[in-house]
RNA sequence: GCGACCGUGGUGUAACGGUUAACACCGCAGAUUGUGGUCCUGCUGAUCCGGGUUCAAUUCCCGGCGGUCGCCCCA
């Protein structure tokens, strides 16, 4: 709130700031997924958020609006049009294709860019948020779907959560394409049916299947349809690798237009929170753009947004604890300095410790420093420099031990 | 872009249209010039902005801005 003309202190709208504890948070999230990708022999690579605005017009004309109205995207000084990147695959798409001829394949990526929607904020969507990118080129395999698959099975797992606790649901834009075909639908029914499918449990099963007949398909083709066969033989592999909460699911569409093959989304199977956590699918022709021959690739994007929210539900969220393993509280002159000297040889030892400046009183360093969530804590004053003992207490416990200064660096190994 | 609900100290709440806007937590200071998390004392600090109705507005009305939730869309 701005008031008497001073600034608010308030982050821009629908972006938040990252205080202490919460950017422990999201640094946790990011080391699980740099684990799990690392792990699969994924490389990590980067890019700048701002990109030419016509990477996101090329292609999509079902996603006009989010080109045109869901971007960040403005004028730089030399009357470039910029966008802020609203996701990560255009660019990828962009920096394989650049490269094409040095890179060997297949070429596993990933990478966890912070991308911009110009939305309104609701739960579970902010303006810009972190999302992990995992993406495979240059093999059309089934295989290669699968291992995307089991990738995100696996952060889930990484992240604690149980097989009862989410659900893959799997569909293929083929199977959907076949439909549209069989039926012959206009490009205006074809975004019709997208739009339904994409509410499905949104609105009553009535309703549905009214707007399904006005398209012009009976909704037995959906209901009894059995899963196509790309998405059983897929099934199959997943189960025999060990995944077993994955199903095939017509209603999954998943929102851009580049998707070709197989698609799939996450699935919070929470009572309270039944939505969709992330998703992703095959996207073979997106090289195209660049007038490169097609690629094959799949992949998906997880946000950290929804994520948090699910791990917050079940308590699945570490507790932070203080990057400081001891503080050096002070008291009496010329101590601060004798203090300093006493951490830098902790951590040389690799010991991470922090001295107190000693502007308050000692109780109010000790108070503190307890707050900060430090584990250990030790004085240092006059009695201390000429004994050469020093009391560590556990700040949690209250628990004090005495010992030589000497020896203080193989203590505090111990814990 | 559309709709519903809501805007009181840093946080969470209170106040029939009527004195000095209350309480708790947090923060700061003290009780104690070398020892925290319990208790005690004191202090700092708020009605989102602009109009209107009224003798009188935190309270009622209108507009703006902001927030939350939904729709659209989507991650």
């Amino acid at each position: 709130m701005a008031r008497n003309g001073k600034l608010s202190t308030d982050p821009y709208k629908g972006v938040r700031d990252f205080y202490p504890k919460e950017q422990a948070l999201q640094q946790h999230l990011f080391s699980i997924m740099r684990q799990v990708a690392q792990s699969a022999g994924y490389e990590e690579y980067s890019a700048s958020l701002l990109e030419p605005a016509e990477l996101y017009r090329a292609k999509g004309s079902e996603n006009e609006e989010i080109a045109t109205q869901q971007t960040y995207t403005f004028l730089d000084r030399g009357d470039r049009e910029v966008t802020l990147r609203p996701e990560m695959t255009p660019t990828v798409a962009r920096m394989v294709a650049a490269r094409r001829r040095d890179l060997s394949f297949p070429l596993r990526w990933y990478s966890i860019p912070n991308v911009f929607r110009y939305e309104r904020p609701q739960r579970g969507r902010v303006r810009e948020h972190w999302q992990l990118n995992i993406d495979l080129f240059g093999s059309e395999h089934i295989a290669a779907d699968a291992e995307i698959i089991l990738l995100a099975h696996t952060l889930m797992r990484a992240f604690g959560a149980t097989e009862n606790d989410f659900e893959i649901r799997i569909s293929s834009r083929g199977f959907l394409n076949g439909l549209i075909t069989q039926h012959s639908l206009s490009e205006e029914s074809t975004k019709k049916l997208h739009g339904l499918l994409d509410r499905h449990g949104k609105v009553s099963s009535q309703e549905e299947e009214a707007s399904l007949k006005e398209i012009g398909i009976s909704p037995q083709e959906f209901v009894a349809s059995v899963a196509p066969k790309d998405v059983v033989e897929l099934l199959t592999t997943l189960k025999e690798l060990g995944c077993s909460n994955a199903r095939f699911e017509p209603y999954i569409v998943r929102g851009f237009d580049y998707y070709t093959g197989l698609v799939f989304e996450v699935y919070d199977t929470h009572p309270d929170n039944n939505r969709s956590l992330f998703g992703g699918g095959r996207y073979d022709n997106l090289m195209e753009l660049f007038g490169e021959e097609t690629m094959p690739a799949v992949g998906f994007g997880m946000g950290d947004v929804t994520i948090r929210d699910f791990l917050e539900v079940r308590s699945l969220t570490p507790s932070y604890t203080s990057p400081i393993k001891v503080y050096l509280a002070v008291t009496g002159e010329d101590m601060v300095t004798e203090a300093m000297k006493i951490a830098s040889r902790l951590r040389a030892q690799g010991i991470s410790a922090a001295v107190d400046l000693g502007d308050k009183k000692l109780g109010e360093q000790i108070k503190s420093a307890d707050k900060k969530g430090i584990p250990h804590l030790i004085v240092i004053g006059r009695n201390e420099i000429d004994s050469g003992m020093v009391a560590i207490r556990t700040l949690a416990t209250g628990e004090e031990e005495k010992i030589a200064l000497t020896s203080l660096p193989s203590f505090l190994k111990s814990f």
